[in-house]
DNA sequence: TTGACACATTCCGATATAGGCATATGATGG
DNA sequence: CCATCATATGCCTATATCGGAATGTGTCAA
């Protein structure tokens, strides 16, 4: 199997930056793909493919104006998504506090010989 | 190209279910690989490799404890995410407020007989 | 040292991505 | 109907994923 498909989740369809850029343009209002694509120094054809996964998430929504299709933000799936992060509030403001004691173990494991590879 | 990587972003390391999984089960404290593998009902390779991509993006530190390894949540990394998506939350409030305008709407529409078709 | 256990890494295959480019579809105005 | 503008889609390549199975590495205990 490969990666989920980007059109699977809002998790998977908020992975990709530019994408993530969009949505935040979208907030200003409703636009049109060229707008868009001219906006984020992208060719349309790559912002209409972006579209297109933020449409079949649900994370934008398309109104024909005329000769334009105006692009619109949905942000209700976002709300999943800041839910289960926000399910790890406590630890990442409990971690700045075990920080310290953790540099301290570092400095000792590293007095003591090498055990782990430094990683990367 | 293809996708970024994994291990990119915590956009991406968390686009994987799995790995919010395992995340999830960390909050309970520190846990060696097997355990995490059995409770998720995956093989090893496939949690060594996930907690792989989640030390590589900073969401989990490990710390050797003799014959186990024990992997342990640092959240701190999920807090950008948490952001990032926190500067939508009064879109999706506004949302919801349109929703019920337009279930309203909809009540009204049936009431006074059906008139325009619903697009889409 | 050897065996046993915990874990990491490697190789394989199938899949789907993002990007670039060309082109099709669609609506508008004349 | 035609030319034009706005947008969508198709095709191609390179890359990286996830999964599975096998095997490598590391640490303890006797």
């Amino acid at each position: 199997m490969a990666r989920a498909a980007t059109t699977s989740d809002a998790f998977n369809a908020i992975a990709e930056p530019q994408r993530r850029e969009i949505l935040v343009l979208l907030r200003g209002g409703e636009r049109p793909v060229t707008d868009l694509a001219r906006d984020l120094g992208m060719t349309q054809p790559q912002a209409s493919k972006h579209l297109r996964v933020l449409r079949e998430v649900g994370l934008v929504r398309v109104r024909g104006a005329g000769k334009q299709r105006l692009y619109g933000l949905d942000a209700r799936g976002l709300r999943p998504v800041h839910e289960w992060v926000g399910g790890f509030e406590r630890f990442w403001s409990e971690s700045f506090d075990r920080l310290d004691e953790y540099v301290q173990e570092l400095k000792q494991a590293r007095q003591e010989g090498p055990h782990d590879g430094d990683d990367q």
